[in-house]
DNA sequence: GCTCCGTTGTGGTC
DNA sequence: GACCACAACGGAGC
């Protein structure tokens, strides 16, 4: 008898620890594995800021199509096929149809944590329930199931990392598995198959950026990335994340192996069972928050609030948002997404972001600190919408946590410690070779004047063919001035924060304004 | 109400 | 590279 299986394939990239695909072959004649290709996400949108499509940059749309291409490989080399859909109107509905077509008796899918992926898949669980087909949606896109720490947390989400990593235990050990040969696809019908398209195919021609992101996407370059990091396995046992050097780029300071964790290529829960085998055979290694473990337990951390938490992409309505009051210049905001603030460290990592969808975290820290609280006091959402579009690894939970962190909206709230834009970059990088390299305008300019080169006499500017204020922009604010109205700003917000929550939610919160009244007094 | 703690500040000293 | 002063936050636990 005929028994066909769906594995509808949107993160989760992969072959290996895949337990809705494992699922899927079990019992079945015919395994149909599939992805939706969403306009929205890939057809070029000439509205955006950046080159890209209306909810991509070019170079995560690019990252996606090399996953998709070794996804199709693998499962090609097992006997099976990626059938890639047109999204018509939208991906759900094309599930849906493909279910009544293709007389599907299970549908399997990574259970998706974030608010778009819980409407989209409510709407094909429904629908499948209603004709009887089962639904399988596991959780393998993170280590724990979120909903699971929040229940034994007594409902709430835990808010500090500590308490999280008390509460969460350890997580389950990745699926063993391995395939020779899948199920056969079955009969398609007159569904129609896509080819996986080319950037060019998608209507994106003459290119004019010059540089694109060294990191390609795919299971077979996660698995070969990740044995690269764990040959070092005195690396990996030192690992400590708030020493990296931030101005490494050749050879970066981390493992880069984030966008491949946000796609799903490779399993979080492989990822932490290699590193847990490297720390068994050298003994002695740094431990969470700092080891790479403990990188992984902050995604876990992030994403656990993130899906506890409603309205966690904004500042309105989300209850553990300071709320504060942003200032709005589009003028600044664009300078510094587009790398023209007049300090090279903040451009040049603005500009490695734009053209490698990557920097490191602590370039991160600096551009999102002088964005918000350190230096031009505008929101962190103004932010995030430029990370989420540019980067390559962007994720929804971890870019929203990271921006409500640095911006001390949410989580950290030392906002009088504020990252230098001269000085924390020249700490690392004193001869200026990473703005040199994101900043050919620079290239010339000596080191005295690379992190600060208004200062340089105009005779040195000359002789680095860089004039300030005509081929390189002067500062956009002064650091030490910006920064003290920052911390004077933040200061004020945080002294008003109890009427801005009694403004936004009266029951829920009153016993905390009632204590915030009481302190007040 | 007090104390301790918090992945990743800066600028100074030794 | 390690330590300090600076200034000074909220959360958690008692």
């Amino acid at each position: 008898m005929e028994s066909n299986a769906v594995v509808w394939f949107r993160k989760g990239l992969r072959i290996h620890d895949n337990p809705a695909l494992d699922y899927a072959c079990r019992g079945s004649s015919h395994i149909f594995p599939v992805f939706v290709l969403d306009p929205r996400y890939l057809h070029p949108d000439p509205s955006a800021f950046s080159l890209g499509s209306a909810r991509a940059g070019l170079n995560r749309i690019r990252f996606l199509l090399d996953c998709l291409l070794d996804l199709d490989s693998s499962l090609r080399n097992l006997g099976s096929r990626l059938l890639v859909l047109r999204g018509h109107p939208e991906p759900a509905s094309v599930i849906c149809r493909i279910l009544k077509d293709w007389n599907i008796r299970k549908v399997c899918y990574e259970f998706d944590t974030e608010p778009y992926g819980q409407a989209r898949d409510r709407q094909v669980t429904d629908f499948a329930r209603q004709l009887g087909i089962e639904v399988f949606s596991p959780v393998s896109h993170t280590l724990f199931d979120p909903a699971e720490v929040i229940k034994k947390n007594g409902g709430r989400p835990p808010l500090t990392y500590q308490s999280f990593v008390a509460l969460a235990g350890k997580p389950p050990d990745p699926l063993a598995k391995t395939y020779s040969e899948l199920p056969p696809v079955g009969n398609v019908g007159k569904v129609e198959l896509l080819n996986i398209p080319t950037i060019e195919e998608l209507g994106y021609r003459d290119i004019e950026q010059e540089e694109f992101s060294p990191f390609g996407g795919g299971e077979s370059e996660a698995l070969r990335r990740l044995n690269e990091v764990l040959k070092d396995k005195e690396w990996v046992a030192n690992f400590e994340k708030p020493k990296g050097d931030p101005s490494a780029f050749w050879k970066p300071a981390t493992t880069v192996l984030s966008p491949y964790l946000k796609f799903g290529c490779l399993s979080s829960r492989y990822f932490y069972h290699c590193l847990h085998s490297v720390y068994l055979t050298v003994g002695k290694h740094t431990s969470p928050p700092v080891s790479l473990v403990g990188q992984l337990l902050w995604r876990e951390f992030f994403y656990t609030v993130a899906f506890g938490t409603p309205n966690f992409d904004q500042m309105r309505g989300n209850k553990i948002c300071k709320q504060i009051p942003w200032k709005d210049d589009d003028k600044l905001l664009v300078a510094w997404r587009e790398g023209r603030t007049g300090y090279p460290w903040i451009d040049a990592i603005m500009i490695q972001l734009k053209k490698w969808g990557w920097m490191h975290h602590l370039a991160r820290h600096s551009v999102a600190c002088f964005l918000t609280r350190g230096d031009l006091f505008i929101h962190w959402e103004k932010g995030r919408d430029v990370f989420e579009r540019l980067l390559i690894d962007s994720d929804w939970a971890i870019n929203n946590g990271n921006w409500l962190w640095l911006s001390c909206s949410a989580f950290f709230y030392q906002y009088h410690r504020i990252y230098s834009p001269i000085s924390f970059g020249r700490k690392y990088d004193p001869d200026g070779k990473y703005i040199r390299h994101f900043l050919p305008v620079l290239k010339d300019m000596p080191n005295e004047y690379i992190y600060e080169p208004w200062t340089a006499p105009l005779s040195i500017q000359k002789k680095a063919n860089c004039i300030i204020g005509k081929d390189y922009p002067r500062p956009v604010v002064v650091h030490d001035r910006a920064s003290k109205d920052c911390r004077k700003k933040m200061g004020e917000a945080y002294a008003k924060v109890g009427s801005a929550e009694e403004e936004d939610d009266t029951a829920a919160s009153e016993s905390t304004t009632i204590q915030k009244r009481k302190r007040q007094t």
